[in-house]
RNA sequence: GGCCCCAUCGUCUAACGGUUAGGACGCCGGGUUUUCAUCCCGGCAACCGGAGUUCGAUUCUCCGUGGGGUCACCA
């Protein structure tokens, strides 16, 4: 089954269901996808859960959902079983005990018995002693081939170390940042197989990736450290290593720090609910380290596949998340939809997120007038019951608000009495924008007040804002009887 | 601390030895306007420091400084 043909570009993405799905990931699986498909290639997605203290039983399908809910497929994976399968490295035990054993074999690797215990004393030991970096001081390399064979025979727990050659270069060529080269001496004797009889990450990836044919890797510079030691463990199979790609790592703008919720929505659901479009999210995303070199940058996933390349992806350790950017993204991605586009998006949000729309109450012609008149407004989704809220019921007006453009509170109620006199002469077929805004103008001259102070009164009453869509056609969709009955005083 | 990586406006970035160092977000100002927003116009704003290479360095080299990552039976 090993030197299987494999053809053209495989990428991958591997989630650990340890917690949420982070924005950063989807970004991670988005140049992912893009390399496999401009190159017509494969991209793979695969479960790394071989750390049962962190496993969260439900979060691998929330992982594959919030994936789906970005608009992004795979290849190969969970539920798209591929010939390479299972795509769950804790189905995949036996071949990981398998391929650590040949190691062991070779001489690659070794048996190492010292508990838990030994291991943490040896550090702190080692610490006491200032040494610059701890390790593992490789008694166990030490044991005969007797001695080896009776713990196995007692049933002594272990695990698999890989003998690290001592002094030697590792170097290897990465796409963005260029040659790396570490010293072996620095690198301590992985362990590769758990006493639960697990997989550490070094040995499941290196397998996994290997006997999946994946080519390109692509992932956060944090795994810059330990790609080393997964050339290490490529030397000793005998097997190819895949091209590896860096990508700058994620941190909150005006801070060198990963994103906190302090700032906003961290997780890649979280944007979702807060209502960012998909179309936004992954163009935002996709400047996050990349970008074309030209000025273009409002892209669909289409043109970012056709101009995407390793090449222009920054050589840098940190990009920021930009989040007023994102806003302002989000903002030109909601403004390109027509007014009934929008409003099924707003609907299938509130229903996916359990909001309550007070919209409800009306039918699909109002709401979508409603939209129309807050679409420019709008920025992320969330907002809109803020925004709409007073097209659907009455705002409680705080006439002091009227003060500063009416004068005083007389002044305020008096033109409210005014206008709502003239208006009830309306006729229902004139009540419409046009009318009432060349009427209303009329009526300033009549009465002599400024277009301001009665307008902005209006305003107010009409709605219990000093920000609001244009005062006449929010006039003309609230309809006459609703107009006088919040003129009211 | 050891090791590895990185360094252009506040932010994301363009430039691949010679440019008035360009664009976008944000910010400021102006126009449209009864408000807010949209839209349009304009403005402020950057090559981390020091050596070296070169006729010429933001660009190449070295050192310094700063930042980040990583040193688990976690991924």
């Amino acid at each position: 089954m090993e030197e299987t043909t494999f053809k053209g570009v495989r990428t991958r993405m591997a989630p650990s269901p340890t917690g949420e799905y982070h924005i950063g990931h989807i970004r991670t699986l988005l140049y992912n996808i893009a390399y496999a498909r401009k190159h017509g290639g494969k991209f793979i997605v695969r479960i790394e859960d071989t750390d049962r203290t962190r496993f969260v039983p439900d979060a691998t399908e929330k992982i594959l959902d919030v994936i789906r809910d970005y608009g992004f497929s795979w290849d190969e994976g969970p539920e798209a079983e591929g010939k390479f399968g299972p795509y769950v490295q804790s189905e995949r035990l036996n071949l990981y005990k398998k391929y650590a054993l040949e190691l062991v074999e070779k001489k690659h690797a070794y048996y190492c018995f010292c508990t838990s215990e030994r291991l943490a004393e040896l550090r702190e030991v080692q610490q006491k002693q200032g040494v610059s970096a701890t390790r593992y001081d490789r008694a166990c390399l030490k044991l005969s081939q007797t001695e080896i064979e009776q713990k196995l025979a007692s049933n002594t727990p272990y695990v698999i170390r890989l003998k690290v050659p001592e002094n030697e270069e590792i170097s290897f060529h990465d796409e963005i940042l260029g040659d790396i080269t570490f010293n072996s001496s620095d690198i301590d004797d992985q362990v590769l197989l758990k006493s639960d009889g697990y997989p550490t990450y070094h040995l499941a990836v290196v397998v996994d990736d290997h006997l999946m044919g994946v080519t390109h890797i692509m992932r956060g510079t944090d795994w810059v450290p330990s790609t080393p030691k997964h050339v290490l463990l490529y030397r000793a199979f005998g097997w190819k290593m895949p091209i590896t790609a860096h990508l700058p790592n994620i941190k909150e703008k005006g801070a060198n720090k990963k994103l906190s919720k302090r700032f906003g929505p961290v997780s890649a659901r979280e944007f979702l609910e807060e209502g960012y479009l998909v179309p936004a999210l992954v163009n935002f995303l996709m400047f996050l380290g990349w970008n074309p070199g030209t000025e273009k940058e409002i892209y669909t996933l289409e043109e970012f596949v056709q101009d995407f390349d390793t090449k222009k992806i920054q050589h840098t350790d940190l990009v920021a998340f930009d989040r007023d950017k994102l806003l302002w993204l989000n903002g030109i991605y909601i403004r390109q939809l027509t007014d009934s586009q929008l409003w099924e998006e707003v609907t299938k949000w509130a229903q996916k997120y359990n909001v309550a729309l007070l919209s409800s109450a009306k039918n699909d012609e109002f709401n979508i007038k409603v939209i129309s008149l807050i679409k420019e407004r709008l920025k992320v989704l969330k907002e809109f019951s803020e925004l709409t809220e007073f097209f659907y019921i009455r705002p409680s007006v705080d006439i002091s608000m009227t003060v500063s453009y009416a004068g005083n509170e007389a002044t305020a109620k008096e033109i409210i009495t005014n206008f709502a006199g003239e208006y009830e002469r309306v006729s229902e077929g004139d009540w419409n924008t046009e009318y009432l805004d060349k009427y209303s103008h009329e009526l300033l001259e009549k009465y002599g007040y400024k277009p301001k102070e009665a307008f902005m009164t209006l305003r107010v009453f009409l709605t219990g804002k000093t920000a609001t869509p244009p005062l006449f056609d929010v006039l003309s969709l609230l309809g006459k009887d609703q107009t006088l009955e919040r003129l009211k005083i």
